[in-house]
DNA sequence: GTAAATGCAAAGGTTTTGCACGTTA
DNA sequence: TAACGTGCAAAACCTTTGCATTTAC
């Protein structure tokens, strides 16, 4: 069940936040790339339809969407946050070491998430540590970049 | 098999590299922590011991270090690099997003090796991406913050 | 002695903050 | 209209770079 941006927009508007249009256009975006997005990406890319945007405003309308959890903030090594829309598939990050690209991929085997699981309640116990989301990161050298 | 700061020295020396006294300091000070230390906590402790030494020398040691593959280095979110000498267990993190703090654990279920080994196959396989390490991150609350 | 490493100062890049003005509900 | 959100400028950070000096081998 993919959910649109309407139901992203009643969900900042049900959290008690106004929608704007800058908010309306970052989530839009975020809504629309495939790519891992960073705050100054989105802010080059939205100026061309709305001048008057802020580099500021995008930092906290990302900070408030990652608070929310509508979106996941990552780091990938190359200096700056990316930002990336909650869709409803786990997935995890191939990240190449020498380009930089990432690829999501969302192809697991059915025991990961009874292994992942697993292990989660045994770190739980004995950590008494309450975990509510792990991230897997493969790091390694893409298909271009071993050529 | 513990491997000291002898053994260090001379994957550095060995690589072509001088071993200064900054390069020894840093060494020993990851090699005796327990925690993951940031280019900063490095250089405010070791100027109680050595004054002249500079946030640069620090920043440029841990980068080579990283590059000979001593020592990994991390981002757990708190807009800072943390780095962490190479131990020879394969461990992962947990990661409290109220205080930040972070545990190592390096208990894992027999099956994980297994798993994420077949993970990492059919992956290569699909996106012809050599993948050669992988960092798993648990988030959620640790034992203090969920009192 | 020579190349490599250091430390300082300055620059670079990302993210945050203070504040007056605009906008949403 | 009252609270919230915005945009600008400046500040705050972390990290990198240029360069003259020092150091390890």
């Amino acid at each position: 069940m993919p959910r649109g941006p309407r139901w992203l927009y009643e969900r900042i508007r049900s959290q008690g936040f106004k929608l704007t249009l800058p908010r309306q256009l970052i989530l839009d975006m975020l809504n629309k790339t495939k790519h891992h997005l960073s705050a100054d990406e989105i802010y080059i890319f939205l100026r061309r339809r709305y001048p008057q945007i802020g580099l500021t405003t995008v930092y906290r309308t990302l900070e408030m969407l990652t608070r929310l959890g509508l979106i996941n903030k990552f780091d990938f090594g190359d200096g700056r946050s990316r930002y990336e829309l909650k869709k409803e598939e786990h997935h995890h990050h191939l990240i190449c070491k020498k380009c930089g690209k990432v690829i999501d991929c969302k192809e697991f085997v059915d025991e990961e998430v009874a292994l992942i699981k697993k292990i989660e309640e045994s770190l739980s116990k004995k950590y008494s540590f309450k975990i509510n989301f792990h991230q897997i990161y493969f790091y390694g050298i893409c298909k271009e970049c071993s050529k």
